[in-house]
DNA sequence: AAGCATATACGAAACCTGTCGTACTTGCAA
DNA sequence: TTGCAAGTACGACAGGTTTCGTATATGCTT
């Protein structure tokens, strides 16, 4: 248990890391004050989560003064990725294109961003070539 | 909490709604048999699993004999679409296609995917004008 | 009718998540 | 130098998930 597993981010740690990614490097107060506009919660709770989080090497920190400033180890961009393949794998058997396809079917993406994805799609396409 | 919230189910309750959908209605001797394939777990949990379900009305029972066979409530599309729904907010601040976007950046995806989800695309796209 | 095999029901333990209260530390201002 | 403000550390608990052991019911075979 004490060792490098990289598991995913359960739901609080992910809404910490978000405001981490959102604000850079930054203390427990300035955490708590983000996590505040969009959820009641106490000053400890958000400190508890980021000590929790470091132990789990979900952020690493930085002493400065008598305070820590916190920033997240992987970048947001490697976690979206992990959380996917996660999500592919238990529900939808490993199939990225069932995936997309799912998402794409939701009424609620506009069709201007069907042609964008498109637009981006054929030109991830071609840079495989 | 006696009532109607359809929370998304939790990684053990898919892996259970996964062979149902697959198999269809199912006994929990049928159900223990598939997730014993892919995970050793005893009899009974199982069977505490399915009868948890049914309590959340992820699944209905019905009796046969002094058995009970079980199906899935959700159909497999909208239990996905609602963990999609569920990841886009937690994790791409609401975007549909940012979580796209990513999917198919993953390097995993094959060329012929790519193709393959151009085309369902620009059909879907043409689906809805 | 007895007894075995096959079911379900139920309770509880181990673990994880999220929340917070309380205790402790430390730097700085008066 | 004393004490307050601003921090961290730690323990504990409530609720949920997952696991399984044990008790109980029931139908079939002989």
């Amino acid at each position: 248990m004490s060792d490098r597993e990289a598991r995913t981010p359960t739901p609080a740690e992910l809404r910490i890391l978000r405001i981490l990614w959102r604000l850079g490097p930054s203390t427990v107060h300035e955490v708590h004050a983000a996590l505040a506009t969009e959820k009641s919660v106490g000053y400890t709770t958000a400190l508890k989560m980021l000590q929790v989080m470091t132990e789990k090497e979900l952020v690493e920190r930085e002493t400065v003064g008598r305070a820590h400033r916190y920033r997240p180890v992987a970048a947001e961009e490697t976690t979206q990725r992990q959380l996917l393949r996660d999500l592919v794998d238990r529900a939808f058997g490993g199939s990225v294109d069932a995936l997309v396809l799912r998402a794409l079917s939701d009424v609620d993406v506009p069709q201007a961003d069907l042609e964008e994805i498109e637009r981006l799609l054929s030109r991830e396409r071609e840079r495989r070539s």
